[in-house]
DNA sequence: ATCTTTACATACATACATGCATGTTTGATT
DNA sequence: AATCAAACATGCATGTATGTATGTAAAGAT
């Protein structure tokens, strides 16, 4: 079994990182090793180190193949000219935790955020990409709430920023503990009605 | 530097306990060896191994030095026959908050908890004991809702598991989020309006 | 005063994990 | 057709963590 078609390597390649993921999302990042993921994928390790330098690079590349819940938002927020703004952003969260429940690597991406992986200087990279996506997110957010402000649809009395910061605590939570025993309850049903709740208190 | 009296043998145990706990909430479980864990305590890994048994069993030993505000709050919400069950509640849960934001070992542990160490097999068990104080803490805040929903303080229609879940979801992803970065948002402030908002809704 | 045990320090044996260096085979190029 | 380079496999050298076994000096017991 030697050298393939250019085809077959991005299909190694690609193997490499399903492995990864799963184990990655399995067992945790510090204790798989690149022999494990190079046997689940079938290879041995100098194929890994011959597609990525090391083990961050490879999370790195496992982090460019999925779209994270949340820079997705963003994008749309973006383009969007929101009438009922307040909406918009409930709409735009319960997409995040639907994204996370269904999508297979999402979940894994984020379940490997939450739980799989030490905040910790090695890591930090991917940490930080996903932190600086949802910052940026949560800036938009904060616009859209101020809009919600100026029709009406919230009161002048909550602060914006603050206001964003427990929705996505709140989504976090729900992300972070559903993870934990995805049978506990049903995250999409109470993240809506928890969200649904936590806006309809903004009216005041 | 030999053998010291059972005082100071108590000490040493304390300063190994102190430095894995510091050591452990600034750079991460796995990463963190016996030996850096015995230098930060001024001893060699014989001192680690003569009081602990592994790397597991210090963890352990660390989380029976600290009472966790879970557990804390169910012990109060036992002994408390609630005249304001959603107050009390509310109460119980800002406390928790507080005393995360407030006690630095609390901190620590909870910064472990959250950011510091992979969820898996190996260090399952101290993730069980935290789940497991929580799990009864949730069964009894459910109680304490349904009190409210007697009591008229919560429409009918609210269902006391998923408010709960909710509840401490909000909770959960303020602190984790406080931990990540402590000077992006005053914790306790946002918690204790997140919270008001959270539980005026329940009213409905 | 002697003896035992405690509280460590030291040394060693084992086990991995990593990174690189070096092969080897075939697709791609000219 | 010959050559080059890609796509891996294999082997080694190194570092490092763990667990344990052994040494040792003082504390505590008799």
């Amino acid at each position: 079994m030697v050298r393939r078609t250019k085809e077959d390597a991005l299909s190694t390649r690609n193997d490499l990182l399903d492995a990864a993921e799963r184990l990655f999302s399995e067992r945790g990042v510090a204790t798989t090793s690149m022999m494990q993921v190079a046997e689940a994928a079938g290879v041995t390790r100098g194929a890994i180190y011959h597609h990525f330098e090391n083990k961050l690079d490879l999370i790195e590349s496992l982090m460019d193949r999925v779209k994270l819940p949340v820079d997705e938002m963003f994008e749309e927020l973006a383009k969007s000219i929101p009438d009922d703004p307040l909406g918009q952003l409930k709409h735009r969260c319960l997409k995040i935790v639907k994204q996370v429940q269904d999508d297979q690597h999402t979940q894994a991406l984020i379940n490997i955020l939450f739980h799989k992986c030490e905040y910790i200087d090695d890591v930090l990279p991917i940490h930080q990409r996903h932190l600086h996506g949802r910052n940026a997110c949560i800036d938009e957010c904060e616009k859209l709430i101020e809009h919600a402000i100026e029709k009406g649809q919230v009161s002048q009395n909550v602060k914006p920023r603050e206001t964003v910061i427990g929705m996505f605590s709140l989504i976090d939570g729900l992300m972070y503990n559903w993870l934990l025993d995805r049978d506990y309850f049903n995250l999409e049903q109470v993240a809506k009605t928890s969200l649904d709740r936590y806006c309809a208190s903004l009216a005041d």
